[in-house]
Order: C-alpha cells, then sequence, then structure tokens
DNA sequence: TTCTGTGAACGGATTCACAGCA
DNA sequence: TGCTGTGAATCCGTTCACAGAA
C-alpha cells in the first residue's frame, strides 16, 4: 500500500519532523499547516496533502499538536529505532563521516568500516576497527547492517555497490561521485556538493549576464 | 529566455557532463542518447529533450560527438571559469571541507574562510588565513565571491546566509541541518545526509515489514 | 470563525511516437 | 537503417477551493 505514495513527499516528512523538533523546543505545542509552511518555504496545501497520505493528525480549527505529529512522523519515517551502518572507505572523507557528530544522535550507529589500503586495515578509530574491503561480503553476510555508507574513490564506487547490494543492503549513501546503477528494490541517495555548485553556476552566469546589461 | 528551463533539467547536465567526461576519458567518440541513458539511469528521451532546450548538438542517425557536447555544456553551464567561495565555519565539517580535494579541479576555489571561535581565527590553513565572522560582511563587501559555503552549527546558519545574501552572493551551499529561506534571486543547495538517510529508513521500514509476511 | 482534509482542477515534467536527416 | 529533435499525449505532483469538524 505504501507503494503508491509519491517519493517526493516521503522526502519532505523528515524536514517537517525536524521543525516540529525544533518548535518542540521552543514550548509550542499547537502548529497549524499554515505556519508549518511559512517556518519551511511550503505552501499549506502541500503539508496538509502530504499529513493525508498517512492519517487524520490535525484538528479541525486549530492545527496539529506539536507532539502528537512528530511522534507520528518518527513512527512512520522509522525513526524510533535504530540503525546500524557499514562505512566503506576511510581516506580523509571516511574519516570525516566517522567523526561527524550527527548520525549518532539521530540513531544511525556506524558499527563497521572497510578500506583497501594495507596502512588503514587494522588501524582502530573510536570503537571500530578497520577491516579489509576484500572481507566485506563475508562479514556483511554475517552482520547484518542496514545501510551502506560509500566513500571509496569514484572508479572502485559501482563495484563496493554491488557487492553491497550482492549481500542485502537495501539502501546506499553514496559519496562517490558517480551515477551509480541499483536495483529498484534498493535506494539510493547521493550526496555530490560538486554537482550542487555546478547546476548553481548556470544561474550565476545568467545573472551576471543580465546585471552587464 | 533561460527562465524558462525547468530546474530539474539544469540540474541534470551536470550529471550529463561527468558522464561525458568519463566517455572521453574511455577514448569514446560518439555517443547515441540510447548509450548514455543506459549509463545515468535516464530515459534516451529526456537526454533529447533536455538538450534540445539549448541547441541542436546531435547528428541524426549518430549520436553524440562527445567531446563537442561535454564543450558545450561546460559553456552553458559556466564551467569553463573559475569561481570563487568563501567558506563560513571552520570546525570539524568545515576544514574536512577544506581539505577536499574535489572543488579546486573543477575550477571551485576557496579564498575566504570565517569563523567565530577566536582560537581559530588568525589561523593559517594553507593558503588561508581564518578571519573572524564579525568582519564576512565587510569583507565581502570589498572581495567578490560568487558563492558561500555554509557550515556553521545549525543555530548561526541563517544569521549567516541573511549575511551573505546581503553582501550580494548569489549562492549558497549549505551544510547546516535547517530550511533556510532566501529571496527569490538567491540559489541555494543543501548538503543533508541525516536527511537523506531518514527518508531511506520508510523504505527500509516498509521492506521489512513485507519481508517479515 | 478557524483551520483541516480532500476531491477536482491545474500545471509542469516525462514519455511517446514519428517526421526528417545522415 | 539509425538516431535526433520535437510536437502531442500522458502522467504525476501541486494548488485550489470548499465541505465539515471543533
Amino acid at each position: 500500500m505504501p507503494i503508491e505514495i509519491p517519493e517526493v513527499v516521503i522526502e519532505r516528512l523528515p524536514v517537517y519532523a525536524r521543525a516540529l523538533n525544533d518548535l518542540l523546543s521552543r514550548g509550542r505545542e499547537v502548529v497549524s499547516s499554515q505556519e508549518l509552511g511559512t517556518e519551511l518555504g511550503v505552501t499549506p496545501a502541500q503539508i496538509r496533502k502530504d499529513l493525508s497520505y498517512f492519517g487524520r493528525f490535525g484538528k479541525q480549527g486549530r492545527g496539529y499538536n506539536v507532539r502528537r505529529l512528530l511522534e507520528e512522523l518518527r513512527q512512520i519515517l522509522g525513526l524510533e529505532r535504530q540503525w546500524s551502518l557499514a562505512l566503506i572507505g576511510v581516506g580523509r572523507l571516511g574519516r570525516a563521516i566517522l567523526s561527524y557528530g550527527g548520525f549518532y544522535p539521530q540513531g544511525f550507529h556506524i558499527v563497521e568500516a572497510f578500506d583497501s589500503d594495507p596502512k588503514a586495515v587494522g588501524r582502530r578509530i573510536g570503537a571500530l576497527v578497520i577491516k579489509d574491503v576484500s572481507v566485506l561480503e563475508e562479514t556483511l553476510r554475517q552482520t547484518h547492517v542496514d545501510i551502506g555508507i560509500v566513500a571509496v574513490p569514484a572508479e572502485h564506487a559501482q563495484a563496493v555497490i554491488d557487492t553491497l547490494v550482492a549481500t542485502g543492503v537495501h539502501a546506499i549513501l553514496n559519496y562517490a561521485p558517480i551515477a551509480a546503477r541499483v536495483p529498484a528494490n534498493v535506494h539510493i541517495r547521493h550526496i555530490d556538493p560538486v554537482l550542487a555548485l555546478q547546476s548553481m553556476t548556470y544561474y550565476l552566469k545568467a545573472h551576471e549576464f543580465a546585471a552587464a546589461k
């Protein structure tokens, strides 16, 4: 049944959840779709429509109970549980990911780390010992992880992703600058600051042209 | 005139450019929309339609000349020039961004760095000396930068973004976990791995449920 | 009165399908 | 014959607008 819910809707829910979290910490108890929309730069109708896919969480004439709605969203998104992740690639980028403090408090725990560099393998980072990428497949067949984080160089990324998929990983966060191919039942998100910059320059160029006139 | 071109199209162009770059380095001279589409997981019709907004770059019966099309796209996107960036926030994340080697070769040069921590201010990182964020506004009024990179804690991000906008910056790459508000003539892209993870867990949850049946 | 929930209308992006050129 | 370029058709997400509950 959830199959028919547009993916864009799913991608907005965490944004709503984060805003509700803020509101809650500021002591706010009730919020209207109007206010939430202004806060987030989204139309109120969109928020109401998005939420209506999952239930009727609001009170007519009042708005939404912040705590209640947040809990519903966390439930829907699976944010109440903890998720285990494996990191592949412990170079500069990988180490930055490991030391990033934003995952753990949100329930995302990196429980395995792999690299191909013999100098890195065996090294300990916090509670993790870096394993050789050659044992990636067998390790993940024994120890289940929910999500793979790919932080290897572009030329190895697709192979790593294929291995992850082969071991039954269904969600991948990819930092490598490639357009990875995965089966339809596997979810992938790309973190790619260069692509982000390269699409903005189009507008900067156009703007400068207009400004020069 | 470029105003009518859908933003999604602009966002796909850098992806095409990257793929063409790969093809070129593999010695490929000609490519059809079919092949390129397979490579990228996009329909051939979409590629042809996207490109048709900007001109007629292909040869019927043959396909596209890889080098030629790449050059056209680089021209359209403004990738032939160099762009100067200012980084605000030189904490752990900011330092990782500074040490990331992927920006410079693509023409993105970080020329200024700011932080609010007195211990960081004045410190030299490579060719950069970290300035106090209190001089952000006046510095950017003197030294033009094209793009701002925001890597400050969430609670300061909107203020920093407002300052950037006030000094005439029209493009922002935001790493802070907030839904920042900017005027319509300012472009912003968000790098937010936690949001990416939080939308994938929805599907993992649904999948597990289905698998348990 | 206020604000939700939701069918219906709308608008915009994707895909189709084919004419036309090499 | 092969593949582009592109109007037309389709699909899908957003917005409208209003009935109905508090």
